[in-house]
DNA sequence: GAAAAAGGGGTATAAAACTTCCCCCTTATT
DNA sequence: AATAAGGGGGAAGTTTTATACCCCTTTTTC
């Protein structure tokens, strides 16, 4: 078996001591060097060029590695990353998958399955693992689908005055029209006829229709940003 | 181990019985029904409610397994669908993770890997596979980046006025102030304060900087489209 | 180095758009 | 029956926009 070479991102010595001993007990695997911080392991990377770099997320701050993992694709593309941490949430997972890492191993797997994720890296055979995967896989349609329907929404949106979308706003947090008007110390009937025209730039016959492709498509946060 | 009923979908004779007498082999698997086309597939599904659904992509046309499997996730949410195909191209495994689907599969799989798709399929833990893997990464981080940057960008489109945009549509051609006062009919000074507007809401300090973020994003078609 | 283009700031005015309100009405929903 | 949703016409006042002119500096181009 090919001799690999590791360097190891962590910044609890338990951890670091955890992930030696697991390797140190394979002969064709030797640490080149353990990093505590981002900072250090992107040096540490450059200097040693190892093949296998295992990171921990959450160092100086709660994305710490992945920022680390960016550079190091950038400055020491030949390095495969495995980011191995007690993260789960879709956040860390999402961050770390629009960076090249190999895998994404939570640090309570086995030391057969570290191991496993470390051949994998090496022979670019690695999977996505099933835990990570289901919560890809849904997050890649979403973005897909959001990819190809925004042309539309969008040239709708663009054309919107200022107070309709400031009522869209409102329709999206599931106000009725009376509602809307109290917020906004206006009558009811100038409202209704705000709500008539965003309903005709969307070409839709009624709100349900456009708060569901709103929704659809997650815009709801990006419509709540726009300030005229 | 758990009874597992199983539906064959191919438009082929051949791959339909070599499916067969895998499946055959193992006493916890039984076929409940084969369809040769997305349509007879969809039917099927919802009449015999199989625990796993093998589909093949190309059929009545070039992507009727991943519709079929569209309307299946719709229709008969509780089967779980694997594509099991001879194509690897990006289009296709783009398009059928964009499905809720729990595998995605190569016909020259060997009967092992296939029978292990439907035991993981089954039980929820489907990972996805490395010659997917890579490919799905990639194109995640290149979604994902779009998203992020939209929304910025987006933001300020929507607040552009009507003039603005269409100045903005001459700047991506890379037409000169004096040319766009010249097109538009209207003095260079005019459009030197409007160009200035623009900037200003990008929040940018010349049109170079305004015209590289929207090629990078390939926005230029889609502001083109913006009518007022 | 001169000329042209790019970019920033101030001011002003007519036209356009927006906001608001009123009236009327029909159709869903409850 | 009552309320909400949706569509259409009209009209007032206000705000923005589009336009133009002035001034200036910096950058690019020839």
């Amino acid at each position: 078996m090919e001799q690999l070479t590791i360097l190891i991102v962590d910044d609890m010595e338990a951890h670091r001591r955890r992930l030696a001993r697991i390797i140190g007990e394979l002969p064709h695997l030797s640490i080149v060097g353990e990093a505590q911080s981002g900072k250090e392991a992107v040096a540490l990377a450059v200097e040693e060029e190892p093949d296998i770099i295992l990171m921990d997320i959450e160092m100086e701050d709660k994305m710490a590695g992945i920022r680390a993992a960016s550079e190091i694709n950038f400055s020491s593309p030949e390095s495969k990353i495995i980011i191995l941490t007690i993260h789960k949430d879709n956040d860390s997972i999402f961050s770390a998958y629009q960076t090249n890492i190999a895998d994404y191993v939570i640090k309570s797997a086995s030391k057969e399955e570290i191991i496993e994720a470390i051949e994998n890296a090496a022979s670019n055979t690695s999977p996505i693992r099933p835990f990570v995967a289901s919560k890809l896989r849904e997050e890649f349609a979403r973005v897909k689908k959001f990819e190809e329907n925004f042309t539309h929404i969008f040239q709708v949106i663009a054309t919107l005055t200022p107070s309709e979308v400031e009522i869209l706003k409102s329709l999206c947090q599931g106000l009725t029209r009376k509602q809307i008007a109290a917020e906004r110390s206006v009558e009811l009937e100038t409202i209704k006829k705000q709500i008539s025209s965003i309903l005709k730039k969307f070409d839709k016959r009624n709100t349900k229709e456009v708060i569901r492709i709103i929704n659809d498509h997650d815009l709801f946060t990006m419509i709540n940003k726009i300030q005229f």
